[in-house]
DNA sequence: CTTGGAATGTCAACAAGGCTGACGTATCTT
DNA sequence: AAGATACGTCAGCCTTGTTGACATTCCAAG
């Protein structure tokens, strides 16, 4: 396994076998599958899907967020949120309120019902993770975000980085 | 950063926080997404998608797999995955042979063109996980692995530990 | 003040790719 | 001969992505 010229104490892992990278590959694929696996199932029992989730979690995030702000963060199509967000706001989880400065926006918050449900869902993503968390024990999960973080693109990362992205003057 | 009694070596990051669990958790998803995008980009181009990705993917790490193997590697349903196979087979990249122990197994490879389209996939994928993982270093590469093996499902780990599942009598 | 462009959000229609259920066929295995 | 297994297919449904068309609101130039 070690090899290489052993001269740069840094740079001697540089040489990356593509066995090394596929498994790597693969542990993402495999551990996405996980990640998502507990919140999936409890959201398929009440007609819910992922995409939902993530509108649950990032509204969560950024409580009074627009509409806008929303479709930048998810990468997805104002239409397509959009159709989620109206089962969300019917079943009363999602309140949209009409923006005090700009009448054109709609600042998104959370219901009770929708907080309860968010916090159902990252309780059991929490779980998961905390578990893997511990068991890798915190050096490793150092580098589990750094990893990660190097992964992303540029653009992402802003949005990863803006922990809050909240509104005060409505 | 550094807290808790300081007795137990390990255990002294036992104290995750709620907030060090979401960054986490976001640092999932923004990640995962950088790391479908390059592939994404270039099968669209063609009219296949993701599921067509992760099949050639398989394919090409078990050459001579079963359906059945694929499917449960996959995790998806036969009908599902047979709609992706049938178009990759009828467009050549993938051939299916009849089982010679068992005649009632088709066994899966990748054709001359199917093994180009799976190296200008993989090689967007690596370039990111190899930028990735220098960016990082050789010891977050570690953590990183080792904080997503425990967070698949048991299952999984079983086909992810199981490098190839392939068989050479046909 | 008005008017046209930009920003924001909604409605409609379509496609990919999951799912379930039902069946048919060939091939083991007992 | 009978039942189990592997595979394929048809039909129909759901979620969630897409584009196109359109209404409303805001703002700035005339």
């Amino acid at each position: 396994m070690a090899q290489g010229t052993p001269g740069q104490t840094g740079q001697s892992l540089l040489f990356l076998t593509d066995e090394q990278l596929r498994k790597g590959i693969e542990a993402m694929f495999f551990a996405y599958r996980g990640f998502t696996a507990d919140p999936d199932r409890i959201l398929s029992d009440q007609g819910y899907g992922r995409a939902h989730h993530r509108a649950i979690h990032f509204i969560h995030r950024s409580p009074g967020t627009t509409v806008n702000n929303l479709l930048s963060v998810l990468g997805v199509t104002k239409q397509s949120l959009n159709r989620v967000l109206r089962t969300l706001i019917e079943d009363g989880l999602v309140a949209s309120t009409v923006g005090k400065r700009d009448k054109r926006e709609r600042h998104l918050t959370l219901t009770e019902d929708g907080a309860a449900l968010e916090r159902s869902l990252s309780d059991a993503q929490r779980d998961r993770m905390r578990h893997a968390y511990r068991t890798a024990g915190p050096e490793a999960v150092a580098g589990f975000r750094q990893v990660l973080e190097a992964m992303m693109d540029e653009e992402m990362r802003f949005y990863y980085d803006a922990l809050k992205d909240r509104i005060d003057e409505r």
